[in-house]
DNA sequence: TATTGTTATACTCTATAACTATA
DNA sequence: TATAGTTATAGAGTATAACAATA
């Protein structure tokens, strides 16, 4: 679930040269009448502002979002199932393969055979993966300095409740 | 840009039969360690939800959170470019070529060949797109008032400034 | 030369089905 | 029968290149 938009592009494209500046931003001379009184709208908008800054400041790492929050849960939970953490990170265990592949191929984590279950991997990060999250997590810091300055401390500070309980709580709402 | 994820898949697949949820609910039982601190993961959290919401509650008049949007800027800047209507959007106009088409032929989109300009077209809505925005704005507003019950009026409120912010002004942050 | 609308194309993310090996 | 990991595949969103018509 966790993922998208701003998306810098990873592989060369074969016909186009080279991405300049993903999800252009919106010009400003034009009414836009109620969208800006809805959620949604302000939401994405600062959604994928926060995800070009991130990108932008994991860049040298290599880092995307996705794959610092599995960082993160395997780190908080070492010894779960692939499925458990991408059940965790809302994101489906076909599409978790091909990352914990990549993360392991990289020596970020480290799959190991379950004793109790042959079908299952227990999903650990290697020393060198705890080494490279916490390098993640000081960029990280930064990058929440960063936006915490636009809007000041305690409107950054304030954001968290509202959202997290929006996040949790609105799927279960019946429609009339 | 504004547009994507939480997206319900349009087309009836061809492999497979029928889309339950979209967007799976991440597991409450695991530990998310410093995530539930970084802004990007619970705003994108939140964006999801929010436009599960809205696909839901517009799923009976079929309209997308892109396509809503672009009837409220050709709604409020009557006889805009197609380009000019992108741009205002932040999505590509190449994209934007289909949307137009889509919406022209479903009625609620009028290209009209610039008299000025032999290259443009500009873009209008038709009475049938009013009286559809007219229902469109109320079913939002519906949606809107969901999404204040959950957090309380004051704090919903509260959201729109900040991420207002961050939207128009993290783009040009210098990184270091 | 530059721009508008357009087509074509590639890549990413997400969702589902189906397989295997286990349980 | 059910589950874990995996593969294959389809659909949607987005970015770029290139073209014709026009400026």
């Amino acid at each position: 679930m966790v993922d998208t938009s701003a998306r810098p592009k990873r592989k060369l494209p074969r016909t186009a040269p080279a991405a300049a500046t993903p999800e252009a931003v919106p010009s400003r001379g034009i009414d836009l009448g109620p969208l800006s009184e809805r959620l949604g709208y302000v939401l994405r908008r600062a959604q994928i502002a926060v995800f070009q800054d991130f990108f932008a400041s994991f860049a040298s790492l290599d880092i995307s979002p996705a794959q610092y929050s599995a960082i993160i849960v395997v780190d908080a939970n070492p010894g779960l199932s692939q499925t458990q953490v991408a059940d965790a990170l809302g994101i489906q265990k076909s599409n978790f393969v091909a990352m914990v592949g990549l993360l392991e191929r990289r020596g970020i984590v480290r799959r190991e055979a379950s004793p109790s279950d042959r079908r299952t991997y227990r999903l650990f990060l290697t020393r060198q993966g705890r080494v490279l999250l916490r390098e993640l997590h000081a960029v990280a810091e930064a990058h929440e300095r960063r936006i915490a300055a636009i809007i000041g401390d305690d409107a950054y500070a304030a954001l968290f409740a509202p959202l997290t309980s929006i996040g949790d709580h609105l799927r279960s709402v019946p429609r009339d």
